[in-house]
DNA sequence: GTGAAAGCGCTAACAA
DNA sequence: TTGTTAGCGCTTTCAC
């Protein structure tokens, strides 16, 4: 890499001189910003950005601490925040928390030594199961913003941006129900997470709401098979007929369980799940889904952020975004 | 973020004398060590990673450039970079190609700016169709290393790790001649890529081989209705018996709509495919799939480029590591 | 055993 | 109009 000091020695001035010429300086004579533009392009001049960082103490770099990237809608999210961020001249240094809560932590540590100028993150299971914040309140009070995403800690002080989980599900159910459905069971693989649980509550407030109608909810551990369970659910209760799933793997094995049953979907059983488009491109027929925007919400998180790092002294009050989701109805509901 | 100087002035000693305490130096008095620590300690002080970046010229951060991060094989390889990276001591800025190959470029110049020590990506689809090398070279001649991934740039030298497309796919062609089947059809949605080819390539070589096979190969083009093709397909050709997919969602859709159609698998069709673990897990029956360890690739990867960066002058060879897949028999085929 | 000074690449206040 | 200097945070050589 060219630097400043080799463009300066070539043309026989001193190195601020070609500095302030390639910023457009007005001190600068026309000819001198001339000579200097011309041998600055030859060689491909760019400002050294670890040079710049130390300089103005800004990074314009975002750590990004995701529970699983291997979970498309967080990878989708990690898209739109890549490219909000891009937008804006940030680069993202991405950590992976692997759902631990000692990955989350030292990933947060690691980059708060500068290499970064604030964080976006979801909160990992374990952090979630144990409740477990003072990681980011530490974070936070050492002046790197965070701006948490689905999976967020409440009560820490942040800026967030969340999907309407409850109301989603909630509405979900109810359509079902306007369908028809007597017999609705809800299938969760996310139990243990902030989100998971809301979608729950959502169902079972339908639920309630319906007399006659009780709520049935299956949930699924982590280590278990997860097509044998549901598939041991169909066996047992031959009169389900809606499925309402918090998470697209269980959306996907109901109905492609359902139909190997010799179930016709959507005549004898509807079936919804949040979901990705892809998710419902897959399957035969294509899945009714809740989507939630990922890039939205990815985009929403890295805008807040920025705005945040570039904002600071001026304590703006922090803000909690709310990402609507649409229920798009396909071929596996009436 | 605490400084040396802050501590040094709290101590009422030099900036040197903090550094080498806290850096184990044998100069130090024992007593100044500790002092210095506790200080250090109770600040929580951490080395400026910039400042470090500034002083040793290298960064230990990875530039990841990926095509498209929703393509769960690529989600994965990142994934294992960043373990591998991270085991290392090393960060990773990501960027998304989203296979174009301005955007490619963009990321590329982008980081050669001082922001990262090496690049690991995999080439966008834009730039293979265009077969656009130019800037590979550019920054490997400006002496910043690329490890290159699954889809190569065969004519720019550089460290390689790719999957045995071509073996992979003849090797499972000729499983399902072994079952006995007659009219077997290579679906595939990369058509453009390098490895698309490949995979295609191996498939007409088995097929060849055996005389009173004919080679049947369709086509998906991005724009096209994914599902409605592979319908027509079917109906258009009833004595189809085996499928070979190129890409996980020819392949799930391809089963989902063979089973739709009333045919049993395997019994009356076999369905193989490049796809995930969690693909096959989410089809009924599941699905047989030509597994690539993504996870090994991305490690494969990060340390090659690791080594790379860390044995600069030491000029060794390119390496091409070749990383195979394995053909995990489900329940798709007999 | 401790400190001063230089230097990594850059910007900007100040001097000439 | 151009140059000198200081400083961002750190390490390291050289002096004391």
């Amino acid at each position: 890499m060219v630097t400043l000091k080799q463009l300066a020695k070539e043309l026989n001035v001193s190195i601020s001189t070609v500095s302030k010429a390639l910023n457009n300086s007005e001190e600068i004579g026309e000819s001198t910003v001339k000579r200097v533009k011309e041998l600055a392009e030859l060689y491909n001049y760019r400002p050294n950005k670890v040079a710049l960082s130390l300089k103005n103490n800004k990074t314009r770099t975002i750590g990004v601490i995701i529970p699983n990237i291997l979970n498309r809608f967080l990878a989708k999210v990690l898209f739109g925040i890549e490219r909000e961020a891009t937008k804006h001249g940030y680069n993202i240094i991405t950590c992976i928390s692997n759902e631990s809560l000692e990955k989350e932590k030292e990933s947060l540590q690691l980059l708060a030594n500068g290499s970064v100028d604030g964080f976006i993150l979801s909160v990992a299971q374990e952090s979630q199961m144990n409740n477990e914040v003072e990681h980011f309140r530490k974070t936070i009070k050492q002046g790197l913003p965070i701006v948490m995403f689905d999976r967020v800690a409440h009560d820490v002080l942040c800026d967030k941006v969340i999907v309407d989980d409850f109301d989603a599900t909630y509405n979900a159910t109810k359509s079902l129900i306007n369908e028809g459905r007597k017999h609705i069971v809800f299938i969760s693989n996310i139990n243990d997470i902030s989100v998971g649980k809301l979608r729950e509550r959502g169902y079972n407030k339908a639920m309630l709401e319906n007399v006659g109608l009780e709520s049935f909810v299956l949930k699924i551990k982590k280590k278990d098979d997860h097509q044998k369970k549901i598939k041991a659910l169909f066996k047992k209760n031959k009169n389900i007929d809606a499925i309402i799933a918090a998470d697209s793997s269980s959306a996907v094995i109901a109905l492609n369980t359902a139909v190997s049953f010799g179930l016709k979907v959507p005549k004898d059983i509807s079936v919804i799940g949040f979901a990705s488009k892809s998710d419902s491109n897959h399957t035969l027929p294509k899945l009714t889904t809740i989507r939630q925007h990922a890039k939205v919400i990815g985009a929403h998180a890295a805008e807040l952020l920025i705005k945040r790092i570039q904002n600071t002294g001026a304590e703006v009050d922090v803000k909690t975004k709310i990402v609507k989701t649409s229920l798009v109805k396909n071929k596996s509901t009436l």
